[in-house]
DNA sequence: ATCCTTGCAAATGATTTGCAAGAGT
DNA sequence: ACTCTTGCAAATCATTTGCAAGGAT
C-alpha cells in the first residue's frame, strides 16, 4: 500500500499533503492514536493544526478509508482499513499487533449472528495481555 | 447477582448506598454508559452527582467488580464482571447483547497468544450489526 | 473558477481534582 | 473514632466549530 492518493480519490476525497502524510503514519506506525499521529506529522509539517487531524480522521473513517480501533482505557487508535484480522493489545507498552483470523472463527461468528437474525457488519477482537517484549524488560 | 454489597466488600469497597445503585443499575441494563448510569440513578438519588458515579466506575474496574466495553464511534458502556463472552452491538439502537463463547474460539484465542508468547488476560469480541429489532422497525 | 480543505481561535463537552462535610465500619 | 466517600465547584483535557485564506481539480 502506497499510492495514497489514489486510495483517497477512490474513497472520493481530495488528495491533499496533510491527509496523505496522515495515511503514511498511520500504515507505517500499524495502530495509532489522533495525538500520536499529530505529533508525529507535525514534524514534517509545522504548520499543521490538530483540529485538520481531527476533522480528516472522521472523515476518513466515514469514507473507509480507515477503522477505529478502540481499546479499553485508552484512546482509540486507528488503522488503514484490511481484512479481518485478531488485535494483541500489550497493557504495558499499548502495542497492538495484528494476526490473522482463521476462517473458523469467521465462520463461527456468522453463524452466531445468522442464528440471532443479526446482520453482521463488522467484528472487532482484542486479546489484551503482556507482549513478549515486555516480559523481558521486566525480567 | 444480588448482594451488591457483599461483591463489594470482597473486592475491598464500602458498600454505600450510591456504589449499591450504581451496580443495581449497571445489573439490571446489562451494558450502559457512564452518562445513562447517571440519569438512571439520580432518579432515586436526587443528590448524586456525576463525578461521584466517574469516581466509582473508575475505581470498581480497577478493583475488578466491572469491565469497560469500549464501543467503535460511542462512549464505553460498563458491564459487571462475568464470564468471557461476545457482544453483538447494534449500530442503530446502540443495545449490545451478550453471546456465550464456544470453548474452541476460546481454545484458538489461547494458541494463537501462546505462539506468540503473549500472556493473554482479557478478551473482548466485539460483532456490530444491526439487531433484529431494527431491522424490522425499518421495515 | 469552483468548491473543498486548512489553520486558527474560540466554544463546547467530557473527565478529573481539591476540599469540607457526611457516611460506613 | 477513624477512614473513606460524597457533592460541589473549579480546573483540566479532549473534541468540535466557524470563518477567512489557501489549495485541489
Amino acid at each position: 500500500m502506497t499510492d495514497y492518493a489514489a486510495l483517497l480519490k477512490e474513497s472520493g476525497l481530495k488528495a491533499t499533503f496533510q491527509r496523505m502524510n496522515i495515511l503514511e503514519c498511520i500504515d507505517v506506525h500499524g495502530h495509532i492514536s489522533i495525538d500520536t499521529i499529530y505529533e508525529q506529522v507535525v514534524k514534517r509539517h509545522s504548520s499543521l493544526s490538530l483540529a485538520t487531524v481531527y476533522k480528516n480522521i472522521i472523515l476518513m473513517v466515514e469514507n473507509g478509508v480507515l477503522v477505529e480501533v478502540p481499546i479499553t482505557g485508552k484512546k482509540s487508535k486507528y488503522e488503514l482499513i484490511k481484512e479481518d484480522h485478531i488485535h494483541l493489545v500489550c497493557t504495558e507498552c499499548g502495542e497492538v499487533e495484528d494476526k490473522p483470523m482463521h476462517a473458523f472463527t469467521n465462520g463461527l461468528f456468522t453463524s452466531i449472528t445468522e442464528q440471532e437474525h443479526f446482520t453482521l457488519s463488522k467484528q472487532q477482537i482484542n486479546l489484551y495481555g503482556v507482549c513478549i517484549h515486555c516480559q523481558e524488560a521486566v525480567a
